[in-house]
DNA sequence: GACGGGTTCCATG
DNA sequence: CTCAACAATGGAACCCGTCC
């Protein structure tokens, strides 16, 4: 019998990050380039070097090579590294092997993105030494197997964990158990929260916060004041490690976009719409061509000076045509070109509201 | 008020 | 004289109109 003053057993959430994954996998792809730095890069097409860099090897990182950078400027700091553009299928396809054999250790995983995820290795481990030594042995067997470092936290829920995760990279190991939880969030930085961006960060720099232990002091009202019901909330159970989310095994999606940058920038409809078909034919083929219809779409843009801009309908009935869907955008898009004076950059398409295909018989049934 | 639609902002990687 | 992705996704605030 469970009696109901037993409390619950904590759980044991570990969360597992691939170390620099991207240029890692690239590293085992050209075994011949073993110590040399590899930056993966998304290339703009605009020219030769434009675009950004989205993961580089840890020598590359050493000289100031980051994510989110230029890639000249990429090229510049560390000239030596090998500038490859990135292969996102074969990354997940890699990813997917990886993360699937956390199953043996534990009974429900989240893959949180492609090199990231949490376990909940409670069931399946008689104590926390357990735990920790099976998920050491994961990592020697990942590094083994795969040729790939990965850096993992082990404390009794998400929050923890992913911190606990980034703690010691590469290649580290944390535990951080439930006593020791403040004493480990205290002298960081709010940055360290999940959720914490920029923003959010030099707001609470305003308030005089700059440490968890800052940010724990502070009343809740004031920070519901400050932030809102919803974000007030989390900052104060954050601060104090509290974390009571649930894994999400099977996240299912909720939008599919695409997102490209022209060639040139554009003022006019004529400019863009030959790509816009080409692209929103793509997007249907990928979702309502495959049986998942939508009842919503959207387009976004960036302009020349990073300025954005979004429209989106909403439709009462899926949409089954695509000749009806790629006209919807195309007229969603002529919006953007009301102001000629605005130069547009990066532009994109988005659907969302999946619902089960409609009911009515398909025209070839008759 | 609740609810839905729409837009923008923020965050993550 | 110059850069800034996305084979991106998701949450939430906020504004506004409608309905009850």
């Amino acid at each position: 019998m469970t009696g109901s003053l037993v409390p619950a057993r904590s759980r044991l959430i570990a969360h597992i990050d691939m170390n620099a994954f991207f240029a890692s996998v690239e590293q085992t792809l050209h075994p011949e380039w073993k110590n040399e730095p590899i930056v993966v890069c998304v290339f703009s097409g605009r020219s030769p070097s434009a675009g950004v860099v989205s993961s580089a090897t840890y020598d590359a990182r050493l000289l100031g090579v980051r994510a989110g950078m230029p890639i000249v400027q990429a090229q510049s700091l560390c000239p030596q590294a090998h500038f490859l553009p990135v292969q996102h299928e074969k990354y997940a396809e890699i990813s997917e092997q990886i993360f699937t054999r956390l199953y043996a250790l534990a009974n429900v995983v989240e893959m949180a993105s492609i090199d990231e995820a949490y376990a909940d290795v409670s069931t399946k481990s008689r104590s926390l030494d357990d735990a920790a030594q099976k998920l050491r042995l994961f990592q020697l067997e990942i590094k083994k197997d795969f040729g790939l470092g990965c850096s993992i936290g082990l404390s009794c829920n998400k929050l923890v964990a992913k911190i606990a995760s980034d703690f010691q990279k590469p290649n580290g190991f944390t535990l951080v158990v439930r006593e020791n939880i403040q004493s480990f969030l205290d002298p960081l930085p709010v940055s360290k929260l999940m959720g914490v961006g920029p923003q959010t960060e030099s707001v609470l720099r305003e308030m005089n916060i700059h440490s968890i232990a800052d940010l724990r002091v502070q009343s809740l009202s004031d920070l519901i004041k400050r932030f809102g019901q919803a974000r007030g909330q989390w900052l104060f159970a954050s601060s104090r490690g509290i974390d009571e989310s649930p894994l999400q095994p099977e996240r299912e999606q909720k939008q599919h976009s695409r997102m490209w940058t022209l060639v040139h920038d554009a003022s006019s409809w004529e400019e863009i719409v030959h790509v816009v078909r080409t692209h929103a034919d793509d997007l249907w083929n990928e979702t309502a061509g495959k049986g998942n219809f939508f009842t919503q779409i959207g387009v976004s843009g960036i302009t020349s000076q990073q300025g954005t801009f979004s429209k989106s309908k909403s439709f009462t009935v899926p949409l089954v045509v695509s000749e009806q869907f790629v006209g919807e955008i195309e007229s969603l898009f002529q919006l953007f070109f009301e102001n000629p004076l605005l130069r547009w950059r990066r532009i994109g398409i988005r659907v969302s509201g999946f619902a089960s295909p409609p009911k009515q018989k398909r025209l070839g049934d008759f």
